[in-house]
DNA sequence: TTCATGTGTTCAGGATATAGAACGTTCTTA
DNA sequence: TAAGAACGTTCTATATCCTGAACACATGAA
């Protein structure tokens, strides 16, 4: 189905965890109401703990399963981009300007984002849950999101979740600047 | 630590995720290589299964563990945001704007910042995993990530991993706009 | 009706996780 | 040195999960 089934190693998960937040195994236990051997065994991947048990241990952190489950993305390298460099991504009436390189395994992607006049994007339904936001710049945006339409302009925003459908398009005779955010990333 | 742990409910989520594949109990058991009972006293939270025991039952969907403990997000209630309903989180010497009213269970935020000449903000050390970028509309900034410096201006922007320490400073003379994203948010 | 097939649930026994107490090691401090 | 405390690991009885086989109920066909 979605990629990167990575299968998760609860173990080390666990461990990494636990020392990040300067805890013992002991102190660990303690705070979460278990013995110190179930967190050894589980760390050291000899019992695979109940979906209870793992939220209890969690409990002393602490940190939600959803928390523990989330995908660990791989550190960022490079931090600045010059506006030459942005990455561009579409072409012709519209200008996507890509924040970042590789995006492979990150939960954000920005944009900025330039629409020539009557330049139209937008996407009917959508795969997966994820959020997106934009601030317009300079020029007139017109936006509809679930039916519903709407005029924007320098200043204005907007967020709505990525599954309702939605459309940009630039309803003013100047060119459309705004810079947006999704997550995940959908390129 | 981080709000919102409402526990989830394990055996009304795979339930919920097994009825909208179309699967039976059964049918479900045997893609996953596990018997019906196990399906069905999990969903009925009889028992609360091994991770080990949900991953393969999972496998069956297929579902990863990360997918299966996701947050699910209340829908989106507002969608566009007038430049003048911002709501404004810092005072003083920088003005943050905020995308959206209310982000709780939100996974993206999104800030449209002005910096005065001199003015500073960062942070030392992180609490949570995150990702955060920004692009620059107006005057000169300085930021620093994990020792580095960097001088950005217009159209330039900047990605980083949360955790790292950063700083933001406004290194020209007139004041500074950026329009920024983080994830998750961090207010 | 009667049979066949589908659904989800419940039961008894073998497999596995967990608690509590022991173990061996590595420090610090006297 | 030795004593003490902290660390992670290992042992054994008990609690829990998980399987395979029944169970009860619904639907559709003959």
């Amino acid at each position: 189905m979605n990629a990167s089934h990575f299968d998760i190693d609860v173990g080390a998960r666990l461990r990494e965890l636990r020392i990040r937040h300067g805890l013992s195994q002991r102190a660990l236990a303690k705070r979460a109401g278990v013995s110190n051997a179930t967190v050894s065994m589980v760390e050291a991947n000899r019992i695979s703990p109940s979906v209870s048990g793992l939220r209890q241990i969690l409990s002393g952190i602490p940190y939600s399963l959803s928390e523990f489950f989330a995908e660990t993305h791989p550190p960022a390298e490079q931090v600045v981009f010059r506006a030459a460099e942005l990455k561009e991504i579409g072409g012709g009436k519209i200008s996507y300007r890509q924040v970042g390189a590789n995006l492979e395994g990150r939960s954000l992607q920005m944009l900025h984002e330039r629409y020539k006049p009557g330049a139209v994007s937008g996407k009917a339904m959508l795969s997966h849950q994820g959020e997106e936001a934009g601030l317009i710049i300079r020029g007139r945006m017109l936006l509809e999101v679930d039916g519903a339409r709407y005029e924007l302009g320098p200043g204005d925003a907007y967020f709505f979740d990525s599954r309702k459908p939605h459309a940009f398009r630039n309803a003013g005779e100047e060119d459309l600047e705004l810079v947006s955010a999704c997550t995940p990333p959908s390129f």
